[in-house]
RNA sequence: CGGACCGUGGCGCAGCCAGGUAGCGCGCCACCUUGGGGUGGUGGAGGUCGCUGGUUCAAAUCCAGUCGGUCCGACCA
């Protein structure tokens, strides 16, 4: 490809719309431009780069015996309301109507559209296993679209959905599509790692996501050497040891006036924050359908987790945050003087509070605390569980202490069991004639945000530093002085050459000085590139630069392609 | 949806508070110059100041509404 033909034109500033420098990379490097929020054209260099990580996904799982299919990004109504999730999905689909009223969404994921597919392909126990996958663009209705590609509202994803006879061998094809994910994310060269994660709307009971590590990532990760989890899921290990010293001694009210916070109480009582407690007011929505107040006593040091109450109540819908008004109505006091004892709704207890002899807490009266409060013996403990997040330094799974980094989603691996099978009627007859569901499991890497996420870990302050492997071209030909024949000569030449040896070679024979070209061969960001001028090519030679390392040498043309094909070859 | 903010040539911004002939830098076009890290000069093209309504002799500027966009939260590949 010559630059001159590519219709791309880089930007040298900074976009006021841009918050990653991956984003703004991007948008400079005439690689994405918005059309609108969330939907954005990828330009020729971004559609390389997008087909070559496409390729890499589509080797590794037809190495694994993946099949690929294509199924319409426009879905009926009815197999949304066949798995429920018509009303459940809301907002974030986007719907529509036909002329003769009849209604269809864009597909933010597939599900339904491949349980209708399939379920007519298989009948006996003998159609079992395969996996299917399609890369596509999907539609997401997203509530705030930012970042560019990271979070947009159309979107290129892969997903794959894997069909067993059983649990077991479901189990199977979701550990084999965890090492193919492995594969495909160890060839892009940037740093990944594969976290325990929440399985959202999507459902099922196993799910592990595939994050690329980089400090401006949505996600906060909590990791060890061997362990990894997201935060908004990681459970807490280390099972504290229950005080078996109850305190004897009486409740006693302590007046703390103006006292609001557990940062201002932990002062004034001359305690660590970690030896009070607070206590949180929700409403929620239980499976019965009842909609109940309930309290959540925790450390003052901790923070509510509520993700994991909501899975250990089993509640229907996030918990909400009661008001103060409603939370003095239900407490008799303020917030900041509340507390567990004569409250009349369930309390909700974290086990990290049983390692305490007995408890600080408000006294549902304005200002006053009361010290010496003893779970069971003062109130009465709905439950107690792990109900508040894990965080830096708590023990992993390994006994070793986690650090908290950050993280970019790319990749998520679902055990949906037969959540969406059983719904969508999708099973089989065993060898008995017996009627057995299909066991799912469902799999996606979301191809525009991993290039991103790429760019986001893989840049310096001049510009983009393509990994070989998705790298849009390997070659960037710098033509200096475009208005000297034996120049332009010499590079059309070193062009076709590669070429020749199939290399993605670009070619910049815009009229344009050294230093612009330059600069915006550092943005573009492509692993190696050639300077071929008039004033080097006097003495046969070129120079070669290594976008990554800055590494530069003189070399002759001869020499210049063995270097080029070895580099190429050695990132393989 | 809740909170904060912004809409002025392709891009980045000033002007608005204190209403009175629409400006700067980059980019673009022409000519000259320069030619190995965004060359210098001269001349030029390009804007109903997001939209609608109001106040006023007069609105980019004040007021109201509306649309679009950005950032912080809940959601997700």
């Amino acid at each position: 490809m010559k630059w001159s033909e590519t219709g791309v034109k880089t930007l040298r500033e900074v976009p006021a719309d841009t918050a990653l420098p991956s984003h703004a990379l991007l948008v400079r490097g005439g690689f994405i431009k918005k059309l609108s929020s969330g939907l954005f054209t990828y330009g020729p260099f971004m559609v390389r780069a997008i087909q070559k990580f496409e390729n890499i996904v589509r080797e590794e799982l037809n190495k694994k015996n993946c099949v690929e299919i294509l199924m319409p990004m426009v879905q009926p109504k009815e197999i949304w309301e066949q798995s429920e999730r018509w009303e459940l999905y809301s907002d974030l689909l986007q719907k529509m109507k036909n002329r003769s009223g009849q209604e269809f969404c864009l597909g933010p994921t597939h599900e339904e559209a491949i349980s209708d597919y399939v379920k007519n392909n298989i009948k006996s126990y003998r159609d079992l296993p395969f996996c299917l996958y399609q890369i596509q663009s999907k539609f997401r209705d997203e509530i705030r679209p930012r970042f560019g590609l990271m979070r947009a509202r159309e979107f290129i994803m892969k997903d794959a959905y894997s069909f067993d006879l059983d649990e077991e061998k479901a189990k199977k094809s979701y550990e084999k599509m965890r090492s193919i994910y492995q594969a495909i994310f160890s060839r892009l060269g940037v740093p990944f790692r594969v976290v325990k994660a929440d399985s959202g709307e999507i459902g099922g009971d196993q799910s592990e996501e595939f994050h690329i590590l980089a400090d401006h990532g949505e996600d906060e990760l909590l990791l060890t050497d061997s362990f990894a989890a997201n935060k908004e899921v990681c459970p807490v290990f280390s099972s504290p040891e229950a005080s078996t010293v109850k305190s004897t001694d009486e409740l006693e009210e302590v007046h703390t006036p103006d006292i609001k916070t557990i940062e201002q109480l932990s002062r004034f009582l001359k305690v660590p924050e970690s030896s009070l407690a607070k206590i949180l007011f929700l409403s929620c929505c239980f499976p019965s359908g009842e909609i109940k107040n309930i309290a959540v006593l925790l450390r003052g040091s901790d923070e509510l987790n509520l993700y994991k109450l909501k899975k250990c109540l089993k509640l229907e819908k996030e918990p909400v945050f009661l008001t103060d008004v409603e939370i003095k109505k239900m407490s008799g006091a303020n917030p900041g003087s509340c507390g567990p004892v004569g409250l009349s709704i369930p309390v909700y207890m974290d086990r990290e509070l049983k390692t305490l002899s007995s408890l600080i807490t408000g006294a549902n009266k304005d200002d006053y605390h009361v010290k010496n409060v003893v779970p069971e013996r003062d109130f009465k403990v709905q439950s107690v569980g792990d109900f508040r997040y894990a965080k830096e330094g708590d023990m992993g799974l390994d006994d070793q202490s986690l650090r908290s980094c950050r993280g970019i989603e790319v990749g998520h691996v679902f055990y949906l069991g037969d959540k969406y099978s059983k719904k969508m009627d999708v099973f089989y007859l065993d060898q008995k004639g017996k009627k057995q569901t299909v066991k799912m499991g469902c799999y996606g890497i979301g191809i525009t945000r991993t290039v991103q996420a790429v760019v986001e870990q893989s840049h310096n302050k001049d510009g983009i530093i393509w990994p070989v492997a998705i790298a849009p071209f390997s070659v960037h030909i710098c033509l200096l002085d475009p208005n000297d024949k034996k120049t332009v000569e010499w590079a059309n030449n070193l062009y076709q050459s590669l070429q020749e040896k199939k290399v993605d070679v670009f070619l910049d024979d815009r009229d344009e000085k050294p230093g612009v070209k330059f600069k915006d061969a550092d943005l573009l960001g492509f692993p190696l590139r050639v300077n071929v001028g008039a004033r080097d090519g006097k003495a046969g030679l070129m120079e070669l630069i290594e976008r990554r390392t800055g590494k530069r040498e003189k070399l002759s043309f001869d020499k210049v392609l063995n270097r080029v094909l070895e580099v190429i070859n050695m990132s393989f």
